[in-house]
DNA sequence: AAATAGCACTCATCACTTGACAGTGCTAAT
DNA sequence: ATTAGCACTGTCAAGTGATGAGTGCTATTT
């Protein structure tokens, strides 16, 4: 447990650090408290033993440790006024466009924009999302498209081309049957439904003859469960002292232009705010990163993900409000 | 004009700077040409005085500039053997995805590895597609997603809201409407026809009651003339030594997460292969950077760009061939 | 006349030293 | 319990000198 003045000496190292990004001295810290550089040196010894503070070298200012970041975030940060100023945000769900996933999209690059932080959001999960109606519009001969829409309005796509076998109409029949099948079932299982039903009806007739149809159809099913994300402002990053390394730097964009930035965002059980520190994250790009999630809903069956991420010396104190204030807002701007 | 040995020694400059990255000095050269070093430098320098060599510093080796790249690209080229090794592309369109989309910008991902530059695929233009079908699929109550389809089979869609006083139904004869007076309708021209249209004729009573659906409409269409583009490999170009510099990173980085990268490859009248170099490109990001771009047909009707960005100092030699030969396979690829 | 050898000169780069500086830990004094 | 004093440690920026690659020019060779 900590004494009243290490927390105080504690909190202060961290947002002196936070806004300097240089290694916080005694010296600094005795012109905040009314203590002199030795007192303070004494206390930041101590914080060190106990593992909520580091040195960068044997005679440097002491810094956070994760864990003195997660003491701040977790225990420094409850006590302190975090109310946010309203006009600050305010602008942030002005004139969004009307389209779901263009409006997040867009919200989240003005998150980037306000905070001057990496953000990442992921569109709300098609895992619950049922099948509304599908559509097959020929283009041209043994051409056509397949067109899947969901209950929540996303739809997806995908180019088939027949063999010269199947005759165009029976494909229509095919999918007029299959949309009697499939409506309503969620599309994570389209795929087990559509095995049962072949065995066990008469697509199977319909479709024996040339199994490769079936197999386009299977195609765009699971093309559609993967979880489509948006990055905004990469390149904030780059503005972070600590990226004035460029191995760093490749490293970084490495990572932001593989898809494994989804990693960052799993396992979050916690259905409130969640902050990752450093090596938290599990990914080596990310280990002196942190990543601020929290989940919102834009219907009882759209969930998704926004996330913001940025170095360990992070504007917690900033963040934090700002992200839980959008999450509960988003939520509201499409539920009504 | 240039005498047959200065265009030897230009283009062995331009060979061995590209491939070194080194400023290349007239003891180099002596080696690879039978020639003392002092005479290399009297060429060397007659080729300065025309414009076709740089030197970095008062007594550095020398560089290319543009215009000696461009002579190397132009003139130079042409007289050597560029038949390229078949096996080094073969996988190239091995199992590609049959969706033209995912096609390309897959093809776009091994152009990037293969040849170690950025890459980037302006997708099929719209501008020439027509209206195939539309289709208004209603979700829940007063909600529903306006589908376009063209007839290349790409589609856009548009989640449309209506006010309480439109009937849902009054909307789907709307859309059938719609469907009778855009069919083949290119794409360009759907906002000019449904402004002509409503004047004109009878939507008018429709639709009069309530713009706002009118807007929504109009809305999905401006969207869809919207370009969209595939950069891929954006980090290979940190590997390029021309960019060991934090700000020179920082600004190239920042180019591609704009929405800028379409300026590239804008104005190209020429429908072979363009060669655009340093300042050529008009782009303060890209002053130092050279691009090859080269169109090519998927059908009569679909025409989009594939281009390598790289650093000038770019294996001119290696790419040109492979784009060329990519440019006119992708157009069989989907043409038959 | 073309090619080359020789030489003085120019820059960039690298390793090294040096001094200023910010900070610490420890001990003794308050 | 707090603080003043002091020796010590590591970082950083500036300055120095040696090294080496490369040039331009001129005189000489072929």
């Amino acid at each position: 447990m900590l004494s009243s003045r290490q927390k105080e000496v504690l909190k202060l190292i961290v947002e002196e650090f936070v806004s300097t990004a240089e290694p916080v001295g005694s010296r600094t810290l005795s012109k905040k408290l009314s203590f002199s550089p030795a007192t303070i040196r004494n206390e930041m010894a101590d914080l060190e033993e106990d593992g909520y503070l580091e040195k960068t070298h044997s005679s440097s200012g002491r810094v956070p440790s994760e864990k003195g970041y997660h003491y701040y975030v977790d225990v420094l940060m409850k006590d302190m006024d975090t109310t946010l100023d309203l006009n600050v945000i305010k602008n942030m769900f002005e004139g969004l466009p009307s389209d779901k996933d263009t409006a997040i999209q867009e919200a989240m690059k003005r998150l980037s924009e306000l905070t001057n932080y990496t953000t990442l959001a992921l569109g709300p999960q098609a895992k619950f999302a049922t099948v509304k109606k599908l559509e097959l519009v020929p283009l041209y001969e043994r051409v056509g498209v397949l067109i899947v829409v969901t209950n929540q309005g996303h739809l997806e796509n995908k180019q088939i081309t027949f063999p010269e076998s199947v005759d165009i109409e029976d494909a229509k029949n095919v999918v007029s049957l299959l949309n009697d099948i499939l409506k309503d079932v969620p599309i994570a299982n389209v795929s087990e439904k559509l095995h049962y039903e072949i065995d066990a009806n008469q697509i199977k007739e319909l479709m024996d003859y040339n199994a490769s149809i079936l197999d386009a159809f299977l195609e765009a099913f699971t093309q559609f469960a993967e979880s489509k994300y948006y990055l905004s402002g990469q390149t904030k990053m780059l503005d972070q002292p600590e990226f004035n390394d460029l191995e760093r730097v490749r490293e970084l964009m490495q990572f932001f232009e593989k898809n494994e930035v989804l990693k960052l965002v799993e396992h979050t059980e916690n259905n409130g705010i969640t902050v990752r520190i450093g090596t938290e994250n599990q990914v080596q790009a990310m280990k002196d990163c942190s990543v601020i999630m929290v989940p919102y809903d834009l219907s009882d069956s759209e969930q998704g993900t926004i996330a913001v991420v940025g170095p360990t010396r992070m504007e917690y104190q900033k963040v934090i409000p700002i992200l839980k204030y959008i999450a509960s807002h988003l939520s509201k701007l499409y539920k009504k």
